[in-house]
DNA sequence: AGCACGCCGACT
DNA sequence: GTCGGCGTGCTC
């Protein structure tokens, strides 16, 4: 009599939506299989490293056909509530399991030729665990709390005992002091040696300030923290710690959301609108949409803090459905900036022709914003400009002809950087694909040697700041700045240390940093995202101009005036600006909130989109109508169910591909889940039979797109 | 996805 | 005569 084999199902990090069935030797293993064991495999003729996801003693393979598992990996097991939240998100965001489990694993774990050394190294880790970081820089450990900040933490520690799910808004200009009614909530739940919590933030604000002041507030607890700055090895640690319940807190980015965290007991969301917790590449998850559905199956409670909430997150606390803490005092008596609209229009705010410093600058930046630096500058105060094109001049364009700086692989410009901006000498660069090319002395059509720049960027800024201010020291910040210099913490250091008048730099500089002597924030380029296809346009701004507003702010925290915020405008009459005139955060969310509820759009309705890559776009474009007619012929599109044209993408072609998408919108949940479901399925099937024929086409869906 | 196999065209 | 293009099928 044979003894009954143990078969192991298996997944594996490719786009393959069925799991590969293994024989496991307990006797070579050394041990029985468990659901969430993350263990070798051959596959093919290489090796890969998947999760056990179900143990029988059948498979509807041919047995004799299944190989051995290798080895087991030196690790716990995941845990069940990591599976579901797993086996949700796979199938939500129409992905495969391997593909959804395996990219949140470090890579440390996903090498089996390295899990020998693993002991070793975990012993070295113990020995640095609970060392440095503590005592933070100037931020109070437990920090007084107002009677407004008082009474919403009275409101949080409430139910705590009560282990149930809660979801619940905090919303508070910057400065309000959200964090410090996180922080002394989650310093309850901590108590208890054995509990852990997950704190997400945002991809940009993750900076070491934020990091220090946890350390500071928690001196005694393990942190593990996860994002894309932490060495490999070191995630590798932190994320073991995590999954061992060793790391009380664990502090990260949105990848962060898929950590295995036994003994989860709250969640925070910092920023939670913020577009960085949305996952653009591969499983296009939302960690902050997964958070919430982590806290609800695990029944937990769930904190999402902004100063700006997402309208869904917002409209969610207004119906009762989460509840609603506010903070509307600033601390400190912090006062709230002043905002000036500049309606660069009016010639009245420009310089005339006989201004003395006229000359060059005229088109760069209006007058009335000049003489509001020139101000401040004199106060002894820091100036931050925020323009959102990083190089010289976006475009290079001969007089004569009028041939444009085209990328010859993508479908947008390339963009103007002098000398020390990329490298020694000036080039022309394409910010989507990478391109890199000399400058032309003629021009490539006509041979004019007469070559001119159209419109600026920060370096350009950056030159003209330096002739108009000459006494001012300028300092630009911007991916290329950060990488030239030790990297934008250096950057950052400069301005902190008051080495710089004038910061000149993209929307990095107004992410997550507390900046003490800022007298005026100016945002140069706030119309170039006001009109745009995407319908979250103007939402997004009005988030990016109260973040900045806050930075203005935190210069009169010592009791001296606010800050003052100037933005160049040819429509000061926006809702953005108007809203954002008088400090309305609510009155431009109910305004949002009307707009979509009219033309049935998010959160009014649920939206995904196919996205399909092709070499021309003319095939893109008949793939997807194709899918489209399948989608008619089989009565799916109907009042409840929109399908819209293929259009082409916003950045048509990129590296020699064409790209287009196709928007399907839904009424109902459930039928968008089902036919994304099924055109999935259809997809795989048929995507060499009835559709894409010799169409060559890479195609993904992606569920609640944030930008379309 | 990655990779091998296999079948046709155009080169050393 | 081979090199290599990409259509097809498979991975337990």
């Amino acid at each position: 009599m044979k003894a009954q084999p143990i078969v192991v199902q298996v997944v594996i990090d490719r786009p393959l939506s069925q799991s590969f069935d293994y024989l496991w030797n307990a006797e070579i293993l050394g041990k029985l299989p468990e659901v969430g064991q993350i263990v070798e495999v051959p596959f093919g003729r290489s090796k890969e490293v998947g999760v056990v996801i179900k143990v029988s003693a059948h498979s509807d393979y041919e047995i004799e056909k299944l190989k051995l598992v290798q080895q087991i990996a030196p690790l716990p097991v995941l845990d069940s509530a990591l599976l579901r939240l797993m086996n949700f998100a796979s199938q939500y965001y129409i992905h495969s399991l391997g593909e959804t489990m395996l990219p949140g694993i470090p890579q440390m774990w996903k090498k089996a030729s390295e899990w020998e050394k693993i002991p070793k190294k975990l012993a070295r880790a113990e020995k640095n665990i609970n060392k440095g970081g503590v005592i933070g820089d100037g931020f109070i450990g437990v920090a007084q709390l107002n009677p407004e900040q008082q009474k919403a933490l009275e409101v949080l520690l409430n139910e705590r005992l009560t282990h149930s799910f809660r979801a619940i808004l905090l919303q508070g200009q910057t400065g309000s002091g959200k964090t410090a009614v996180f922080l002394n909530w989650l310093s309850g739940i901590l108590e208890d040696p054995r509990t852990q919590i997950l704190l997400l933030v945002p991809e940009i604000n993750l900076t070491p300030q934020l990091e220090r002041r946890i350390k500071a507030y928690f001196p005694d607890k393990v942190m593990s923290v996860l994002h894309s700055g932490v060495s490999e090895s070191k995630r590798g640690i932190a994320w073991y710690e995590a999954m061992t319940g060793k790391a009380q807190i664990i502090l990260g980015t949105r990848l962060a959301v898929l950590t295995p965290i036994p003994n989860l007991r709250a969640i925070v969301v910092d920023e939670e609108n913020d577009p960085s917790y949305k996952q653009q590449e591969g499983a296009r998850y939302s960690a902050r949409d997964l958070a919430i559905w982590r806290a609800h199956d695990q029944s937990i409670p769930i904190l999402l803090s902004s100063a700006t909430p997402s309208l869904e997150t917002w409209m969610a606390a207004k119906s009762g459905r989460y509840e609603y803490l506010r903070l509307d005092q600033r601390a400190q008596g912090a006062r709230l900036p002043k905002v000036h609209l500049i309606n660069t229009r009016d010639p009245q705010n420009q310089f005339s022709p006989g201004d003395v410093q006229a000359s060059k600058q005229k088109s760069l930046i209006t007058k009335t914003l000049a003489y509001a630096i020139t101000k401040n500058l004199n106060a002894k105060k820091q100036c931050l400009i925020l323009i959102n094109r990083r190089g010289y001049a976006p475009v290079l364009s001969c007089g004569a002809c009028n041939w444009l700086s085209k990328c010859t692989q993508c479908s947008s410009y390339m963009v103007l950087h002098k000398a020390g901006a990329l490298g020694k000498s000036s080039v022309l660069s394409c910010h989507h694909c990478g391109l890199m090319k000399a400058i032309p002395s003629f021009c490539p059509d006509c041979g004019n040697a007469d070559l001119k720049t159209i419109g600026h960027g920060t370096q350009k800024l950056e030159d003209v700041f330096e002739e108009m201010w000459p006494k001012a020291r300028v300092l630009r910040v911007d991916t290329d700045s950060s990488r030239k210099s030790k990297g934008a913490e250096g950057l950052f250091q400069e301005i902190h240390g008051g080495n710089v008048d004038i910061v000149v730099g993209t929307q990095m500089i107004a992410k997550g940093h507390d900046y003490q002597n800022i007298g005026l924030v100016a945002v140069l380029d706030a119309d170039s995202r006001l009109y745009s296809t995407d319908f979250r346009a103007a939402e997004r701004l009005f988030a990016q101009l109260v973040q900045v507003a806050g930075r203005a702010g935190r210069a009169g925290t010592n009791g001296q005036e606010g800050g003052e915020i100037y933005i160049e405008t040819q429509y000061p009459q926006a809702a953005v600006f108007q809203y954002l005139l008088r400090h309305d955060v609510d009155g431009f969310l109910r305004h949002v909130a009307n707009e979509r509820d009219e033309a049935k759009l998010p959160p009014f309705s649920y939206q995904a989109l196919v996205h399909a890559e092709a070499k021309s776009l003319v095939k893109a474009i008949q793939f997807l109508n194709e899918l489209k007619g399948h989608l008619k012929k089989q009565g799916l599109i109907n009042q409840e169910l929109r399908v819209y044209d293929p259009v082409p993408k916003a950045v048509m072609r990129v590296a020699g591909s064409e790209r287009a998408q196709l928007v399907i919108e839904s009424s109902n949940r459930k039928a968008l889940q089902d036919t994304l479901e099924l055109i999935d399925q259809q997809l795989r099937q048929d995507s060499r039979g009835r559709i894409s024929k010799a169409l060559r086409i890479r195609w993904m869906i992606e569920r609640d797109p944030i930008a379309i």
